[in-house]
RNA sequence: GGGGCAGUAGCUCAGUUUGGUUAGAGUAUCGGCCUGUCACGCCGAGGGUCGCGGGUUCGAGUCCCGUCUGCCCCGCCA
């Protein structure tokens, strides 16, 4: 037998009993007589005691152990002296004392010790993962992982939802992201596509009959990536037939308020907050605001405009607006700082940024220049500024991208001051989103969520012949504490409504029905209406356990060059797999 | 695609501003001492392609150019 206990279970109570227990040697601390050697398993750590008067063989034996070396050991649980209990450890009470040791593993030492003490670059920790995901806190994130999935599992099946699997191996669709594809070794020249989500096969479910469908799912884009952004992640994907959104909306809750009474023990509201995705733009400049500080943005175009100010009057003829954020406490930033965070909008589009502040009964500044007093103290007076402390940054640019950059300023502010709540938790559903936006680049408009999203009917038979982008969609998004942490709509199961979306998106009937064939056929069988929603798991994974990267609660991550540096993926194939597939490499890439 | 930060001992970092003797510290490793530690402590030793390539210079970890890798931001990601 290799163990009768794990190395997190033994207490005071189970002082005096004959145990074996097997683990890693995480610590060895020999004082010269008594040897202590701290065993590590994925349950915790249990404390050996070797004594050279009651047995010096296996005490001189203990002296050799090193760290992560693999032991088996026999032993008796010895309660120890109330002075010398560890109350950091949860078996702090106890020690085994040793009487045999076994070595299962005796490697060399490890290029990374995975004790928290330790904490190697990022690059090291996943080019030794194995080592890395033997520390405590990995262990505990994908503990947490697995019970969000099984919560997850539970809470669906519960609510007569079905886990149903989609291929991974499909179709390449257009829209969207950028596709991974596998070529086919049986038909040359023909590809497969990696999914971005399951989207049109919940929805082929839902035709299908199959009205509660859930499934915990890896997706796929060959995208850039970013902190937070993998190029495989983890959908909870859900999508339910006969709904309108406050089903969807509602079944979401559920699943939010499991997380956060018995993960979090974080009381979960009565009711959601909804806020319309124009005003998240006007109010905050983004569409996942964060709702646990104020500082909101105000519009000041009508104070500063028309007073002769050139910059704010011409930007502001061409359909530009004037808006200001609050930086409370500010008003002694130096000349070198505000220019910091001039430069900080400059970069991401703005022309520039004004400070507003009153400085010994003046407002220095190009807008004290120009703008009347009375203007400007009315400004300060909606910004909330208290004049004798706080400063205020102003912009003047096209809209919504001064929103946009205005709200980066502010999360940018709230992080650099520390304004942001440690225990606070914000939620809110944002809705009402647009259905289209114009792409400038591709000449054409694009869906902003995807192109089986259903249109507002109000709205879409307003604006569908003269203003597109002015129809609204059937789409919301969960925002917690300024994450987007899941995203669904109402679906279009007309297929003659998808067909005249199709057209909105400037894509012929014939293409169409080329490119999305096995879907439009779908719709053309009696598809319910229906709708759904799916969560980023890994996300969500990461505000449980409270990490700030998701790399930390996903087993084997890629890099932001999406390489496996562990596996070392993506990597070269031989001239047989070329020939197989069909396939010719370029000279310079192969092998 | 664009920008920022970083890369020095197995690991984590200092040294780079202002070029100049033998590149340091902690930790890990090895040796010695130590009988109640729990990041044990003390003494000593070994350990370096200063990411890589080129350049400037009498002399480069330090300055310049290029390049690779990791992280972060903008764009992108329905």
């Amino acid at each position: 037998m290799y163990r009768t206990h794990t190395c997190g279970e033994l207490r005071g109570t189970d002082d005096q009993q004959t145990v074996t227990l097997a683990g890693w040697v995480a610590r060895v601390r020999d004082l010269g007589g008594v040897i202590f050697v701290t065993l590590r398993d994925r349950y915790g750590k249990t404390q050996l005691v070797f004594d050279p008067e009651e047995n010096p063989e296996l005490a001189a034996d203990a002296k050799r152990l090193r760290a992560e070396w693999v032991l088996r050991v026999d032993g008796n649980v010895r309660k120890r002296p109330d002075d010398m209990i560890n109350p950091k450890m949860p078996t702090g009470e106890i020690e085994i004392v040793v009487t045999s040791i076994e070595k299962l593993a005796t490697p060399d030492t490890p290029p990374l010790l995975p004790e928290d003490e330790f904490e190697p670059s990022e690059e090291h920790r996943l080019r030794w993962r194995f080592l890395d995901l033997r520390r405590a806190r990995m262990q505990r994130n994908l503990a947490k992982r697995h019970e969000l999935a099984q919560i997850t599992r539970r809470y669906f099946s519960d609510l007569g939802f079905m886990e149903i699997e989609t291929p991974f191996l499909t179709r390449s669709t257009p829209e969207g992201a950028r596709d991974f594809v596998v070529p086919s070794r049986l038909h040359h020249g023909q590809w497969y596509a990696l999914p971005q989500s399951p989207q049109t096969y919940k929805q082929i479910l839902m035709v299908a009959g199959y009205d509660r469908y859930f499934q915990v799912v890896r997706c796929f884009r060959d995208e850039d990536f970013r902190a937070n952004r993998q190029p495989e992640f983890t959908q909870i994907d859900v999508e339910m037939s006969f709904c309108d959104p406050d089903d969807v909306m509602g079944v979401t809750e559920g699943l939010m308020k499991k997380i956060f009474e018995d993960q979090l023990n974080v009381p979960f509201p009565d009711k959601v907050q909804q806020m319309s995705y124009d005003e998240a733009i006007r109010r905050f400049g983004s569409d996942k605001p964060d709702l646990r500080f104020g500082n909101e943005l105000v519009d000041l175009t009508d104070l500063f405009a028309g007073n002769g100010f050139g910059v704010i009057d011409n930007t502001v003829k061409a359909g530009g607006r004037v808006i200001g954020v609050l930086a409370q406490g500010q008003v002694k930033s130096s000349r070198k700082v505000v220019g910091e965070w001039e430069s900080f909008v400059k970069e991401r589009g703005l022309g520039g940024l004004m400070p507003l502040r009153k400085v010994d009964g003046n407002w220095p500044g190009p807008l004290g220049k120009f703008i009347p007093e009375s203007n400007l103290e009315q400004a300060a007076e909606l910004l909330g500024m208290n004049l004798e402390s706080d400063l205020a940054f102003v912009a003047v640019a096209p809209a919504p991208r001064v929103h946009e950059v205005m709200g980066m300023l502010r999360l940018e502010l709230a992080q650099k001051f520390e304004w942001i709540p440690a225990d606070k938790h914000e939620l809110l559903w944002v809705v009402d989103f647009p259905l289209l936006e114009y792409d400038e680049e591709a000449k054409r408009h694009v869906a902003l969520h995807h192109p089986f999203t259903a249109p507002d009917p109000a709205t879409y038979e307003q604006y569908k012949d003269s203003e597109p982008t002015k129809i609204l969609s059937q789409a919301y998004d969960l925002v917690w504490n300024g994450e987007e942490v899941a995203g669904g709509s109402i679906r279009i199961h007309d297929r003659e409504m998808q067909m005249k979306m199709f057209n909105l998106l400037g894509m012929s009937e014939e293409e169409a029905k080329t490119r999305f064939s096995f879907l439009m056929e779908a719709l053309e069988y009696g598809a319910p209406p229906h709708g759904g929603i799916a969560f980023g798991f890994d996300r969500l994974v990461m505000l449980i356990t409270g990490e700030s990267s998701i790399r930390d609660v996903i087993p084997f991550p890629k890099t932001t060059q999406a390489v496996a540096l562990f596996e070392g993926a993506p990597g070269k194939i031989d001239a047989t797999q070329f020939r197989e597939l069909g396939l010719s490499p370029k000279s310079d890439t192969q092998n």
